[in-house]
DNA sequence: ATTATCTATAGATCTATAGATAATGC
DNA sequence: ATTATCTATAGATCTATAGATAATGC
């Protein structure tokens, strides 16, 4: 076979690339298919479950795979704030976009109302969580100060994510680069004084 | 009739609050006729061009709308970019959110590039530069300082449109609060030294 | 022998067109 | 008379199932 891994496996993954890209409509199982070179109708033999339970399955793997990849990227880092929000920008960067807009507005009211708030909540937090808990050790160590830093947290990823927009043509700088100032520019204002 | 606007402005009207809110492949032309009590079929009478044509036609009001909002609300507020930016989140939190990702990777994929091109442009003039002007206004008057404005604009923008995805049973305080007080936070960070 | 893929097909839904019927504006 | 909506229908595409064929692992 072309790879190693198993072919559920390879389902798996192009089904989670596809969808956290384009979100739970705009891809047809035909897509998913095609992405690995086979029949959409040979898809059923590794998710039975049909489309749904497949988006279901592979969206809360995608939030493990970034609360795996964001508090390693945390961990493995200068103990300073700056130092592991940038780290946070470099994974969040170097994934497709977690359009949580579109999860909310788009992608949840078309699935089962059970599963989308577990989903909610598997995304806040494989997410959040983890920038909040850096944001408040620094507030322990005197590094910043604020009475919400949940809200600021929330605020550190918007800013992050919402670069995956910008156009690669109108790009004067890397993508990280420009985390780095907003983060630069956000921490200046968190100063304790 | 049920309303005095005209037929088709109760189309356009539908079609753009729904495209907006759920995007371009989300969105079937029954779902637009249900919302104004009609058959899918007569949608065509007002919008001959069909789906993709009626897309283009109401997302390009829905950024020139946003573009109108957004500059009356800056100009009629006190001259400090606090009150400026305050005033742009008021606006923004007031209308469905603008997912520029889900726009990127999902809807204008889904269309024509030459359209989908022109859409991208008339997103970032309407949306960006009121904002980037402002910041550009309020460093001459010497409130700010920051080398790349437009970076800081497009920060402002991702971290208020992502307050639309907080959900409901988890505001502590209304969306403006928090907007506000990310702004504070932001302006903080920008002040001349 | 088991696992993975394929072909064939059903039924639902989607966009779109044509032509008949109803509502509206002089 | 014109404008708006409806019914009927076509053709494409989507999800899903059943059963045949091919590939793989002992």
């Amino acid at each position: 076979m072309l790879d190693k891994k198993d072919a559920r496996e390879r389902v798996l993954a192009a089904a989670e690339r596809l969808f956290a890209q384009k979100g739970y409509t705009a891809v047809t199982l035909r897509d998913i298919a095609a992405e690995i070179g086979i029949r959409h109708t040979s898809l059923y033999h590794h998710a039975p479950g049909g489309k749904e339970q497949l988006f279901i399955e592979v969206t809360e793997r995608n939030f493990q795979h970034h609360r795996e990849g964001l508090t390693h990227a945390i961990e493995t880092t200068a103990p300073d704030v700056r130092a592991k929000l940038c780290a946070a920008a470099d994974w969040l960067l170097s994934q497709p976009p977690m359009d949580m807009l579109r999860m909310v507005y788009s992608d949840m009211p078309a699935i089962d109302p059970v599963h989308a708030e577990r989903l909610s909540q598997v995304a806040y937090a494989s997410v959040l969580l983890p920038i909040e808990a850096t944001l408040r050790e620094a507030q322990q160590r005197g590094e910043i100060d604020h009475a919400d830093l949940g809200l600021i947290a929330g605020g550190v990823l918007g800013m992050i994510e919402s670069l995956h927009a910008v156009p690669e043509h109108v790009l004067r700088q890397s993508r990280p680069a420009m985390a780095y100032a907003l983060i630069d520019t956000l921490l200046n204002g968190l100063r304790p004084r």
